[in-house]
DNA sequence: ATTTAAAGTGTTCACGAGCACAGTTATCAA
DNA sequence: TTGATAACTGTGCTCGTGAACACTTTAAAT
């Protein structure tokens, strides 16, 4: 039995009653005769009627404009990947009547909070955006809630607010992950150490990274006896130089952001140490092609950033409502398969 | 600059013509006159002009018919998830005027013969199938390729033949990934032999198996000199039983089907061995968990069926082109990681 | 010069849903 | 019983596109 979609006037047929109290009844507008609902509802009941999306969204048209608040290309290939996923979305919708604004900025806490600004006075009617400087800008969120504009949120999430979004990773099951891959790569767990590197972090977003570290700790400390496991953090590429233990112990490392191709002039004079980093952006497939990391955990930003820009104009378009979040496994890159991500 | 979709109608004005005349020069429908269609080009240049697929096909709403023709749900968990990716997409297009008809087969020559036949003589609109038997029923799917009913295969490709997309993995590919894997996975490859097991198959399609194999062997013979490795294949249980070689000296098992499960009890006397296998099916999931499996691939059935499903119907509804094929990136699945798949 | 076909152009309806409005019944007070 | 008001119901327009149709202009043939 091939499954139909009824239409108004169908139903009207089937009731014997006009398309617009079939309509009034559907959406509870305006006054029906007892007698009248009961027979539409009657049809209602037997066919599972479903309202032509297409026929909805052509009629009401509205031109809806999301607000993309996201770190510049400038700051990273990263970026330049999650504006590609938006950049996809955007032609998908535009004929659907959703248009975007661009706020790029620079991470500095000026910039940000200058772009944010610009972007609540606007009027928009949803925004994406990547948050930095969440605790010393509570005022500008608080605002946002205020105002009810639906919020898509990518990396950093932004607890007990309303109407938002959080598409990302687990980041604490991600560490436990990257642990376990560890595990698999390093021969021999007893003797050397494993290196955790939060590497070219910036002040103001760093919380994710902890996350991650305390996942591939918990995997370890389950595991073994005695892990020995060390933390090392920097803003730029000081730790590469000056680290707190001699490589030569060191079995493996796990570097929690996309910078592990700081790594790589390093890395050539110790070729047995296992290494596992994330993000697939060039200057990291290069060195994983050679050998040099072993392992690339993706974050998949494009695929977060469509499917924000997606989830808002579902809402804005269908009333859909927006789940909470939405979590991307990461993908799991070693040099066999990276050429199927890229 | 926000950008906006101009209507036929607002193009007609534009080039002080008629919305009839604008439709003609874009569709070459009809005959234009040479000032005419200048004036109207020249504003399509300006514009680019893109169709409002919404109104496009609320008014081309046609009723299309998509048959289903996969192995039933008893022929195994695998099958399951590739009906519920087909049902995903069948809720979903519904509103779009596409239906389902389901020819659901057990995979023996004789019933997939028969549902073929029944399904070609429906005078369907796209056929989305897992074919079997390629060899020996040459006759049915010439007889597809001639009614030119486009196809969108699973599992099988078709080689040479028009109108069809193929929606899987490289499976070379994939092989030479579980490869790499395993070498990741095995403490040292110098001694013991690795174990290629195709387990559980049928008759009439297995190309695919071979392919994995052969990846899997040209990992291993790229990277070591003299790497040992055994091939084993049965169609039911007795493999297991029945080895070619002392499961002691094995240090590694790759099992191309998604009957990895079946060695769980045999695996039990020997914990060192490491093992990668396909498809997250219950069982398999169970004893990665467990870790008596270390690491599955998931091929992703739900994923393709879907995509399969979307790509016919593009074609039907909006005319876009079938690619001649989709190629999905296994997941690598380990225990600290399934419970993002399931 | 008139007929006739072809070429070119504009108008109209349909698709399905939403909404405004006109039109029709029912209800009650005078 | 009439008039007025409320309750109810049906019709028609709109969205943007495709396609059929009707109409006007041009060109060729008689």
């Amino acid at each position: 039995m091939i499954k139909k979609n009824y239409t108004l006037k169908e139903i009207a047929n089937l009731a014997e009653v006009s398309r617009g109290t079939v309509d009034r009844v559907i959406h509870n507008r305006g006054k029906v005769s007892t007698e009248a609902r009961r027979k539409v509802e009657q049809v209602l009941d037997d066919i599972d009627y479903q309202p032509n999306l297409i026929a909805q969204s052509l009629k009401s048209h509205k031109n809806y404009v999301i607000g993309v608040l996201i770190p510049n290309d400038q700051e990273g290939e990263y970026w330049q990947q999650c504006a590609h996923g938006v950049r996809k979305a955007e032609v998908e919708l535009r004929q659907f009547g959703i248009s975007l604004l661009y706020f790029r900025y620079t991470s500095t806490r000026n910039d940000f909070e200058k772009q944010l600004s610009k972007a609540i006075n606007k009027g928009l009617d949803a925004i994406l955006m990547v948050p930095i400087y969440t605790d010393s800008l509570t005022h500008l969120y608080d605002r946002l809630e205020d105002l009810q504009i639906p919020i898509a949120l990518l990396n950093t999430e932004l607890t007990d607010r309303k109407h938002k979004i959080f598409l990302g990773q687990a980041n604490t099951k991600s560490g436990r992950l990257a642990g376990q891959l560890m595990d698999y790569l390093v021969k021999d767990m007893d003797q050397g150490t494993l290196l955790v590197m939060h590497l070219g972090i910036k002040s103001g977003h760093s919380l994710h990274l902890e996350e991650k570290e305390n996942g591939f700790k918990a995997y370890f400390a389950e595991k073994y006896e005695n892990p020995k496991i060390e933390v090392v953090s920097s803003s730029d590429d000081t730790a590469i130089t000056n680290l707190p233990i001699d490589l030569s112990e060191v079995s493996g490392i796990f570097v929690t952001t996309s910078k592990i191709h700081l790594l790589s002039n390093l890395l050539k004079q110790y070729p047995k140490i296992k290494t596992i980093g994330y993000d697939l952006i060039p200057k990291n497939i290069e060195n994983l092609i050679k050998g040099k990391i072993d392992i690339l955990l993706n974050q998949k930003p494009e695929a977060q950033a469509y499917r924000g820009i997606t989830a808002l104009s579902d809402h804005l378009l269908y009333n859909k409502d927006i789940p909470n979040r939405k979590l991307f496994p990461v993908d799991i890159v070693v040099s066999e398969n990276v050429d199927e991500f890229i």
